[in-house]
DNA sequence: ACTTGACCTTCCAGTAGATGGAAGCATTAC
DNA sequence: GTAATGCTTCCATCTACTGGAAGGTCAAGT
């Protein structure tokens, strides 16, 4: 298989594969004329790489995951601990936007949004905030 | 005001104040021995800057912001405009969270954790997705 | 045989928003 | 005088790609 044929399987697109190669994630043959030859086994990884990456796991998590992947002598331990700590993540990220939302969604809706300059968005950034005194 | 003092007021660090010299979103003067001397209305930008950016907003949001900011015959509208496209983002953003952080979630439940290979993390990673059929 | 178009290659640059570190002046404290 | 901070610039690094240029390869059609 080449490239485009891998990149259609697995839904990455052909930038993304061939930087997946640079940093070691996958390694094709080569055929006679430079072109990447794929086997059924890269274009596993391939797949892997994509729903592992669309559940938000980095490129490093990623590496442990495809090694113990391979591992047959793996503990599913080790691949709970790399999950877990995903999540753990994922939860930080969430409370953190949730505050966001929660605090713009309220400048929001008491700015007048009109033609005038008065703004309760703008005077929050600038800090007066009423809702929250400096100490 | 040196950058040690607008650092410890603004909250933010001195290389950061320094990148966002750089990049143009604040513009102190310089001493003669080459030390940027800041003013109160830097310190100002500064603080403002370190609320939006808390709060999320792009650095080119900021930018609009602080021009908005300045202006006084601005309109509310278009400070408005400008966090309702964040608060839009946000969501997003939230969305795309909560259904990582569900499917993580259960498969973390599923996965045994012990020393035996057997793992649904892996299983779903792979392709063999038991409550998503292919197509 | 020649051309066209699709496909492939490498290499370089750029994205966002900083952050780390090195080398080297300036200032302050003792 | 010297040691400790504090300041400067410059360059590199991080994440995870993505875009584009310049050019080689291949298969189909005429």
């Amino acid at each position: 298989m080449n490239i485009g044929d891998v990149s259609r399987l697995s839904g990455l697109p052909a930038k993304t594969i061939r930087y997946y190669e640079e940093i070691g994630l996958v390694t094709p043959l080569r055929d006679d004329n430079g072109y990447r030859r794929f086997r059924e086994s890269d274009l596993h990884r391939l797949a892997f790489l994509n729903r592992a990456r669309s559940l938000g796991f980095t490129i490093e998590d990623c590496r442990g995951l495809l090694a113990l992947y391979q591992d047959d002598h793996r503990a599913s331990a080790d691949v709970k601990r790399i999950a877990r700590e995903h999540l753990a993540r994922i939860d930080e990220k969430l409370v953190e936007l949730k505050a966001m939302r929660k605090t713009l969604a309220h400048l929001v809706h008491c700015c007048a949004g009109d033609n005038r300059p008065d703004c309760p968005i703008l005077d929050d950034l600038a800090g007066a905030r009423p809702e929250q005194s400096e100490q």
